[in-house]
DNA sequence: GGACGTTGGGCCGAGGCAAT
DNA sequence: ATTGCCTCGGCCCAACGTCC
């Protein structure tokens, strides 16, 4: 399957006959192939006719990724804590999806081995009902603070008032289970600290800005939370 | 509209492999 | 040794798109 998707990321439409000899194999196994990769969510399109085949959908060049058993039960430990820890985007389905797809390919003994340590695995913290983040806002406000650019948001606070603010982000901070970010609010000219979940547009603007001096984004949260820097 | 090339899907049998 | 499951190959027919 994953020479099929090395042949099919090479380029152009292929047609079974073509990807059969190339695999070695008859094309009704490729067809079964096709199938797989589908189920497994890689866009392979179908084309009919005369000169049609099979073909990747445009822009998909996700390389083949081989994980070893270990690596594998890693990444969904690490996805499963994450969660546990509101550490996540788009209401958990990313995460759960992600899961999901590695779960599903697993070799049957390691899969046996997680489920076990899964029902024996406790959280010494209570689960919590966090709000998470719009994927592309956090994607965005990364962005800006990479490249130093000022950020324009939509924020809506504790009271329901919202308001278009423009912000030279530091950092982004992950918090007992929530996201937040701090920076520079332009208009006031002070320092201020927004929860993530709260914003539901960040546009990066044109132009930058210098980088503080003094405390990282964690420490100006926590400073924040206990009062010592206006939130 | 018919011929042709291609995919889609069902069915069956052979062979490999693990469990019993 | 037997059984059950899975993969693969072969065959068939239907559906679809293109060309003449």
């Amino acid at each position: 399957m994953l020479t099929l998707l090395e042949l099919l990321q090479s380029g152009g439409t292929r047609t079974v006959a073509e990807l059969a000899d190339r695999l070695g194999v008859e094309g009704r196994t490729v067809r079964r192939y096709v199938d797989q990769l589908i189920d497994l969510d890689v866009p392979v399109e179908s084309v009919r006719g005369r000169y049609g085949g099979y073909r990747l959908a445009p822009g998909y060049r996700l390389p083949p990724l081989m994980l070893s058993d270990d690596e594998a039960l890693a990444v969904l430990l690490g996805l499963v804590a994450g969660r546990r820890a509101g550490l996540t985007t788009t209401e958990n389905t990313a995460s759960e999806t992600a899961s999901a797809k590695i779960r599903r390919v697993l070799p049957k003994h390691i899969a046996r081995r997680l489920d076990t340590l899964l029902e024996a695995l406790a959280f010494t913290d209570q689960p919590g009902e966090f709000d998470t983040p719009d994927a592309e806002v956090l994607l965005a406000i990364a962005d800006a603070v990479r490249h130093r650019r000022p950020v324009s948001i939509r924020y809506t606070d504790r009271d329901g008032r919202c308001s278009e603010r423009t912000l030279h982000a530091y950092g982004i901070v992950a918090h007992s289970g929530r996201w937040y970010v701090t920076g520079k609010d332009a208009q006031i000219g002070k320092d201020r600290t927004f929860r993530l979940d709260r914003i539901a547009d960040a546009r990066t603007l044109p132009g930058s800005f210098e980088a503080p001096v003094g405390p990282g984004p964690a420490q100006r949260v926590v400073s924040v939370r206990h009062g010592r820097v206006p939130a």
